[in-house]
Parts: C-alpha cells; sequence; structure tokens
DNA sequence: GTCCACATTGGACGAACAGTCCAGAGCGGC
DNA sequence: GCCGCTCTGGACTGTTCGTCCAATGTGGAC
C-alpha cells in the first residue's frame, strides 16, 4: 500500500507543520497504551488522515477517514468528544476519544483521536465473571432501564455518525435506523411506535411505510 | 454463640459418621477456594448445619440451614445442583452448588454445598470493563434476549423459593411475582399481560385485579 | 351439613392503540 | 412547467387494554 504523506517513523520531520507539532503527544500516548491503543491525527479539511501511530487496520497517512471519526463533531460546540464506543468491522469493540486541535488563533487545524482496542480487557474481565458464575448469567438486573431513552440514544449514534442532523437523514439514513432499532427489540414495546416516528421527525403514516419497506428487504432471500 | 454440635476444627472427630466420613471433601474444597467459598454439611432430615468450613456468616454446626440451601432439591430426581445465583442481605453475590450424598443404600444422608463469594471477582471484571469504558455502557447489546422467558423465569424462581407449584399459589405470592415483574417492566412491553396471566395460571380478569391492589398498595403513604 | 365472605372466572363493553389505505401536498430532476 | 417520487394528515378497521358485572367456585365459622 502506499503512502501519501510521511509514514509513521518520520512523522517529526514531516512537512507538514501539524504533524511536526503534534507528533510527539501522538507517539507519546501510542507508546502509553500500545499496543491495543491507536492514535489517529485528522485534517478536518481534506478529511484525510495526517499521522496515524500504531494502525490496527491498515490505514495510513494520506487515507480518508473513515469510521466517520470526524463525523458529528461540531468544533464550535465543545473541543472533546467521547469517550464513545464504536464496533470494528471484524467485532473489536473500540472506546474513542477525539480532541479538536486548534491554531493559536482559534482555527481548528487537526482532530487527534485515540482509538483503544477493549477487546483483550474484555475477555479478560468475561473470564473472571464466568468464574464460578451461574449457568443462568443475570437472575437480578433489571430489564432495561428506560427504553425511551434507548429510542434517542440509538437514532442519537447514528445521527453523529453521518454527521446529518436528524431533519436531514434520507430515507436509506432512517431505514437503517429502524434496523437497530428493530434489532433491539423498541417495537416490542407498547407505545414506542409514536415516540420512534418522533424521534425520527416522520409522520406515523412513514414510519409504517419504513417499517414495510425494512420487514421485506430483511426477508428478501427466504425465496421458497 | 453456643454450638450444638462439632466445632470447625475438629469435624473429623465428629460423633457423626456422616461428617467423619465426608469432612475431607468439605475442608479440601475449602482450601481450595478459600477464603472466598465456604463449604456447608446438610443434613436434611432436621433440616440443620451438620459441618461448616470457612463460613461467611455466623452460622454454626447446629444452626438450621437458612438461605433455603435445600428448598427446591428433589432428591428423587438429580443429585447434583446449580450453580444457581443467590443473593445476600448485605449485597454480596454467591455462586453455589449443593451435591446430596448418599448412604451405600442410596438414602439421602446429607447435602453439600459450596457457597462462591463472586463479589471479588465481579469487582476485578468491573475494574477491567471499566477502563477506557464509553460513558455509556452498553450502546450495542440488544434490548433483552426474550421477554417471555424473563416471564417464565421470575415466575419459575419465585416457585422455587417458596417450594408451592404454581397453581397452590396464594393471593400474596402472586402480588408478590407481580410486583418483581412489575420492577422489570415487564408490563411495558406489548400482549405481556395474557402471557404473565398464563403463567401465574389466573384469568386475565384476576390478572387486572391483582394489579390494581398492586397499585392501591404501592401508592400507599403518598397521602397528600 | 349450611351459610357467608371472598376470590376467581368468563364475557360484555368502551377506550386506546396498531396498522392500512389513499388523496393531496411538497420537492428534486429534467 | 412537467413528472416521478416521497412524505403527510386523516379516515378507517381490527386488535389489545382495561373495567365492570353476574355467575361460580372455595374455604372457614358455626
Amino acid at each position: 500500500m502506499w503512502t501519501y504523506g510521511p509514514v509513521v517513523e518520520d512523522a517529526e520531520e514531516s512537512t507538514d507543520h501539524r504533524v511536526r507539532l503534534w507528533a510527539p503527544v501522538g507517539q507519546a500516548v501510542a507508546l502509553l497504551l500500545g499496543p491495543y491503543a491507536e492514535v489517529v491525527l485528522h485534517d478536518p479539511e481534506t478529511d484525510r488522515i495526517l499521522a496515524i501511530w500504531n494502525p490496527m487496520g491498515s490505514r495510513s497517512p494520506g487515507d480518508p477517514s473513515l469510521l466517520g471519526e470526524l463525523d458529528g463533531l461540531d468544533p464550535s460546540a465543545r473541543d472533546v468528544f467521547g469517550p464513545y464506543g464504536k464496533l470494528l468491522a471484524d467485532g473489536r469493540r473500540l472506546s474513542s476519544v477525539s480532541a479538536v486541535l486548534r491554531e493559536p488563533d482559534g482555527k481548528a487545524a487537526a482532530v487527534l483521536c485515540v482509538n483503544l482496542d477493549r477487546t483483550p480487557l474484555e475477555q479478560a474481565a468475561a473470564v473472571l465473571s464466568a468464574f464460578g458464575a451461574p449457568t443462568v448469567p443475570r437472575p437480578e438486573p433489571l430489564f432495561e432501564q428506560d427504553w425511551n431513552e434507548r429510542v434517542q440514544h440509538i437514532v442519537g449514534a447514528y445521527v453523529r455518525e453521518c454527521g446529518r442532523p436528524v431533519e436531514r437523514l434520507t430515507r436509506v439514513d432512517r431505514l437503517a435506523v429502524l434496523a437497530r432499532l428493530d434489532e433491539a427489540k423498541i417495537f416490542a414495546v407498547r407505545r414506542a411506535n409514536p415516540v420512534v416516528a418522533a424521534a425520527l421527525r416522520v409522520s406515523r403514516s412513514t414510519l409504517y411505510s419504513l417499517l414495510a419497506e425494512l420487514r421485506a428487504s430483511s426477508t428478501k432471500d427466504h425465496t421458497p
């Protein structure tokens, strides 16, 4: 795989002054949390990677910033985001934080993301939890806090992922959100439908239309 | 606190041949899993403790077998039960297994219970899980497997606790079960009411009557 | 045994809710 | 401006919820 910008090792000699400025930070954090943490410096203008330390995938400087690490970041609001969870295609679970890095004049020059692979931690935790555990894992814990909040959370997470506010979501976006809500069995709870419609900013009719489409497409391959 | 039978240290010299016979087992298991596991030898006839190693509470031989460790054990069916979870008054969570010990003629002579305190394990697991975790603990995991199973589970747990089959539950029993189901937000899911009525072996009408009584009593102290 | 108080039951009923359908409005591409 | 598309509010039907009541057990006092 070719590299457009500086490779990892000589980030300090990079021609980009932002990389020269913040490379020690990225390298230090990567060394501290390695080998299970990746540190990425993004260019919010071109939406590409400026530098990367300890990459977990095959991403290199110059590659487009995938995973929507920059979506939903409103630099005018806060400067530090997260930690929020992310799920990689191979099933690994990440905890991520993002920080907006600014020039002296206040202009957002770069975004620093730290992605921590929680898989080994969670595996260790699972080993401890499983030791002598009852076969029925949780007799006590209640059903689920508030399904209402769950709806808002799932919708909000998608909005943050794709960077558009709820009103600007396309039809496929809403279908994707509905798929997640459906997987979370949200529609099994009473009075959930109007709440979802409101959260998605569509009418009740449209919601049913979307749901019909979703169920039709999820039964696509079951041709008898 | 007085001791009726042999104390822990001289269990081998006990006058009860069952204690002499199985004390090495209890002691060995207690040594292996200590200090967080307690081993108890029960007399199923008198429902009292024959011997106890590494006691977690203040129980001694001769004390009645608390915690319903023997409830629901049908010696004619299986000989090994669990592991099942238990909750102590001080909040500690236990994993317990029970084994029916038999004389050569097949008569159930004693019941051996091992109670493992999972609190330290779970605390360690919590430490690992919390490391770098998103503030929103579980964005991904689905709502809850099957609320239907949860109903059966909650009802079944109560039945096991009080030892009566579902048909013989008294009105207060059913009220207690309903309180648990209500706490678990079961009635927030669609179509749950008929399922609960069936699980409790009452008619739909009676269920509503019970629910009304439950809500009335839970609002008792709110006299304005 | 009879009687009475009370819990339970099935069924009837209105209200609330879920889901479908359609005519019309809004909107982007051509 | 026209056309195809989606979204929308409203009307409509069937289901579910929750309440009410007369009839029917059921268990204890006498």
